[in-house]
DNA sequence: GCCCCGTCTGGGAGCGCTCCCAGAACCCGC
DNA sequence: GCGGGTTCTGGGAGCGCTCCCAGACGGGGC
């Protein structure tokens, strides 16, 4: 046994098409799914794959041929505040079941105050094939600047730069909309609204939802206050800032479960009851709506499906699926508990 | 899609050597920063690298020499709940910021109900060249079973289970200490303590530090509640058995802020205040600690840097440093809010 | 019979590097 | 002068795959 270069562990390619008995351009075509291979042969190279527990060498696949096998998961914006998100959580744990099985490695990015150039030079350097990007505010140039280099990539959460940019949201329209109709139905008449950001569309396509419920009724819609980002604290001086102009409101749709922890707080500091008083609905259904006192009724997206499809969608597309939609929107439902 | 073999973009290795009037050989060795390697030789290098742009690919890298310059996030236990939670978020991004500039891809792996075997055989066969593993239960016997197969590993947080693998983790201890010795500095006579539950370090060692801190003043260690899970119901649960054993107590250290909050709303149910009547501290300063009512006094551990260290400590493993330290504990800090 | 086309197969070049080896150049002490 | 080191260099054999090509086989249409 004279081997200097320590070879890595495991059987090559070599050694799996000598076990089923066919040449290793057969069993190469077996792994990647190709069609010109006899069932004979297939099931054959399938057997000796299990039998030697033989796994593809990624490196040498990625050398070989002409694509890298990876994705790279782009968080945008710092980062931190992304992570933080409970809805992050749940949209990492869709990309990875959808990833499962296939043979493509998740790559990590932040873009760090740093790099900037250096993340685009390297996403398109053909490290990787495609890019999922989580963006948190819709004016970040870095989806359309990577979709214009031709990298196939999905942004998740529809971005306001877009252009035609491929993106994975929720129907916040639709949500919000769904929102407004349980406060109209349950008797409310003085119903006001906790928007996000003005330039995040999540924030926009929700009060777009509130204005249309309302609209429908003949209903005014003048009681919207802007918070400047999504957070407990932005919550409550919206809240206040809302009690302000109408300390006779009996219902507030809030952008963001986070946000309508700050405004039940606020609430509550000046002696309205919930939802007697006031009646309170929350949008994402994160973990702080169970949580709440009282439990928030709110507007749930599923994060998991979220990721899921965003995943769905770029692997069709590298898989150079035709008639893609150029975005997908999911749908949302709304869950009842004590706030509304 | 299938046009020819596309070569990826940019120069080879060989362009550089030509540029820099050496051989290929001398420019790899300038990569790598080799010795044995002429200043002048080193120079053109550099130049004749920045002059083409060069980058070297990753996958001829990875396949030619004996390491995978990637490493794997490993996030053990079902994913959902670590990731949910914002200290992973941290610890993230302080594992991103120390990976910054080194050539070292991030890949990122959740263990799904299926895998195990599959994901032991991934990483143990030559993908990576380490692995940071962030487990939740300390039970979890992938950090031994990795580090057994000889793959360099790091874990976050203490592992049960552990044997001898390198960790890294918050000093819990002596964090839970600080915790005590606040209340009993702030008078309080009758200590109670929510703790984890008992399959994981963090919650066993937080117990100990607050039995020690009590014990300091001669003072009893019996009112100790296990929860069986990090979740603001397990947190009301075991508050309220508290209370029933002793409806007289005038603190309570909880070992997890996601767990205070529901110890919070219990107590101000059975009208306690807050913290007049009983003090409540947690821990972690996760942001739930600040939008508390009232606002959490908390013990902090910083999360980016457990992050950076866990990564700090597998790369100084991977470049052979000698004398590493198996475990280290990183400092906690104590947050005084209003809730002691 | 003929050719052509669709199916299946194996051989082998080469992806862009690293690392081993052989050897050149130079220094030292004797 | 010689041998024996240490420093530096280039050549070239692979790493383990993919993908092109050439070819074998069979079933149509003429």
């Amino acid at each position: 046994m004279t081997e200097g270069r320590s070879r890595r562990p495991g059987p090559r390619i070599e050694e799996v098409a000598r076990v089923a008995g066919v040449s290793k351009s057969t069993v190469s075509r077996v792994i990647n799914g190709e069609k010109y291979v006899s069932e004979r042969s297939r099931q054959a190279v399938h057997r000796a794959i299990a039998l030697l527990g033989y796994s593809p060498n990624h490196a040498a696949r990625t050398l070989a041929g002409s694509k890298a096998n990876a994705i790279a998961l782009v968080i945008s914006e710092q980062g931190s505040r992304v992570l933080a998100d409970p809805f992050f959580a749940g949209v990492l744990r869709g990309v990875h079941a959808e990833l499962a099985g296939r043979h493509v490695q998740l790559l990590l990015m932040m873009n760090q105050p740093l790099d900037g150039e250096d993340q685009i030079a390297y996403l398109t350097g053909g490290h990787v094939d495609g890019a999922l990007v989580v963006s948190l505010h819709g004016e970040d140039p870095l989806p359309r600047t990577l979709h214009e280099t031709g990298l196939p990539i999905v942004v998740g959460g529809r971005p306001l730069a877009g252009g035609s940019v491929p993106f994975v949201d929720a129907d916040n329209f639709n949500g919000a909309l769904g929102a407004v109709r349980l406060l109209i139905s349950l008797g409310r008449e003085k119903i006001a609204t906790i928007a996000g950001p003005h330039d995040m569309a999540v924030g926009m396509d929700r009060l777009s939802g509130w204005r249309c419920g309302l609209a429908e009724h003949g209903m005014p819609v003048e009681l919207v206050a802007h918070s400047s980002e999504f957070s407990p604290e932005c919550g409550a001086l919206a809240m206040e800032e809302l009690l302000r102009r109408a300390p006779d409101l009996d219902a507030v749709f809030v952008a963001a479960d986070i946000m309508a922890l700050g405004a039940l707080r606020v609430l509550q500091e000046r002696g309205y009851r919930i939802p007697d008083d006031v009646a309170v609905v929350g949008f994402d259904d994160s973990v702080l709506a169970s949580t709440a006192v009282p439990p928030l009724t709110t507007v749930r997206q599923d994060v998991e499906r979220f990721g899921r499809t965003m995943t769905w969608r770029l692997l069709a597309e590298l898989a150079g699926e035709e008639k893609l939609p150029q975005s997908m929107l999911l749908p949302t439902s709304l869950v009842r508990r004590a706030s509304a």
